[in-house]
DNA sequence: CGATCTGTTGACACTGCTCAATAGGAGTGG
DNA sequence: CCACTCCTATTGAGCAGTGTCAACAGATCG
């Protein structure tokens, strides 16, 4: 089924271990530095995402090997697994390694609202510093591998690895930034504009990945994109239908191709 | 007009100087701990917000003086002038001694969004460091007194005193979570819910600060207040219309009393 | 005291929600 | 491999809640 529309690139469907990098066509002049032998630092050293988007992303060479020391174990998350629970003790910031995640909030009326999508190389967790509580679920969207970082060990090293700390810090403020853009979208887009924004959004994060920024496989049911919207699943497939019937993307369910993304840009 | 409903203490209404505490019954055994004569040290010392909800509440009275070679000045604003503008480099984080704020950003469409409200012992700020430039405005929306915190210093003091790093990463998880908060609520919830939830908020905190729970003086426009719930100002109109009839709540103005805040809270 | 900003209310249109029926895919066990 | 079930997605019909446009009244400020 899925054939039709394959993407030109299958990486998509490529089954990832954390030990292998996610593609190979990403720069690689940086794996000459990396020291072999000492297992904790081949973590980070080796880490597909070292110089990417996750926290050894911000630190030299020198510090490096400190860092694995705080960074010592991942855990990989099957598909519909939890990686920690709403009202779970706070011990932990998590990196993605491979995969994705929703974060999910109970909300007053007993139903559920998917507060996040997190991909490779970003982090999931912070929100439970303020009360030592997580307060949300975090789900695998698919199987999935994160690096497990001890918070209390974090910040230990903040206090001493100045760039460390300002990542930290720019991971937090970027957070904020983000959600302060997803209560615009949500207090002041229509629908489609809403669903529009989505995906060029995670269009760009699967690029900045090196996967296509056209093809989309979605890891998420239309009942999660529209929590996480803030309209109802019908609305979201109303939507897909009626996007695609003015030709901005291609939908086969869970395949998506965005067609005219400058249009889709300026609804 | 106004005093028609006024409220039973009037404390709303005393024009505050910075050197003033807000009220005269907060816990005051703290005071004796002042240390007089040093400027510097003075400023946070006395503080009204010292032992409440700033920075300072967190740092001990031996590392207190070194908070203070941080916090040197403070800045007052006048009502609807700007604390920053969007585009600015950011410098300082800002926590409100006296007054209040709203922030803003401008969206796609050229028309505002605002995305908070910040009262007395409150952080602005934190969401320019990802990008080293402040994304929205803050306007005072009364005559307002914040302390100026240049973040590279606090940013090394937080390297120093563990205490205060530990605050400062609660507060930015804290304003996540608030943002959080703010998507459900955006998301899911009817105009009389939103409305709703925004004046318990409201109360709470200024009940938290040691005024009335119950009578409300809004400082903000039905328009700043529809735009931050993602409702026009004709809906806030009507919704503050509709609660008053169903008594509510009673509301004349910008003074709003909530006469019964189960049922408000349980809409 | 007039000009301007702010708030209230009405009429109407329209977006998006609810309820409902149906079809398509994915997983399981015989 | 097929039959069965469950989950997911699509589409339609009708309606409710909000937005839009407009008129007017009440505050506020120079």
């Amino acid at each position: 089924m899925f054939k039709a529309i394959a993407t030109r690139e299958s990486t998509t469907d490529i089954p990832r271990h954390p030990e292998l990098p996610i593609r190979d066509d990403r720069p690689s002049g940086s794996m000459a530095t990396a020291l072999a032998g000492e297992r904790a630092m081949a973590q980070c050293t080796h880490c597909p995402q070292r110089h990417h988007a996750c926290v050894a992303s911000c630190v030299d060479d020198h510090s490096l090997p400190r860092l694995t020391t705080v960074v010592q174990t991942w855990r990989s998350v099957r598909r519909g697994e939890y990686l920690f629970r709403a009202g779970d003790a706070f011990q932990n910031v998590y990196a993605v390694r491979s995969g994705s995640f929703k974060t999910v909030v109970m909300q007053w009326n007993g139903r559920d609202h998917v507060t996040g999508f997190h991909h490779a190389g970003e982090t999931i967790g912070l929100d439970g510093i303020c009360t030592n509580h997580h307060p949300s679920d975090a789900v695998a969207l698919e199987d999935s591998t994160v690096c497990v970082i001890p918070f209390h060990a974090l910040e230990a090293l903040c206090r001493e690895v100045r760039s460390l700390q300002q990542y930290v810090h720019r991971l937090f403020s970027a957070e904020i930034v983000r959600e302060s853009g997803m209560m615009v979208m949500l207090a002041d887009m229509s629908a489609e504009q809403r669903l529009a924004s989505f995906l060029l959004n995670f269009a760009s994060r699967m690029q900045s990945h090196g996967y296509s920024g056209t093809d989309l496989r979605l890891r998420m049911t239309r009942a999660e994109i529209g929590s996480y919207l803030g309209m109802t699943l019908e609305t979201v497939s109303r939507t897909f239908s009626r996007l695609q019937q003015d030709r901005l993307i291609s939908v086969k369910g869970k395949q998506v191709t965005l067609t005219d993304k400058d249009r889709l840009d300026r609804l």
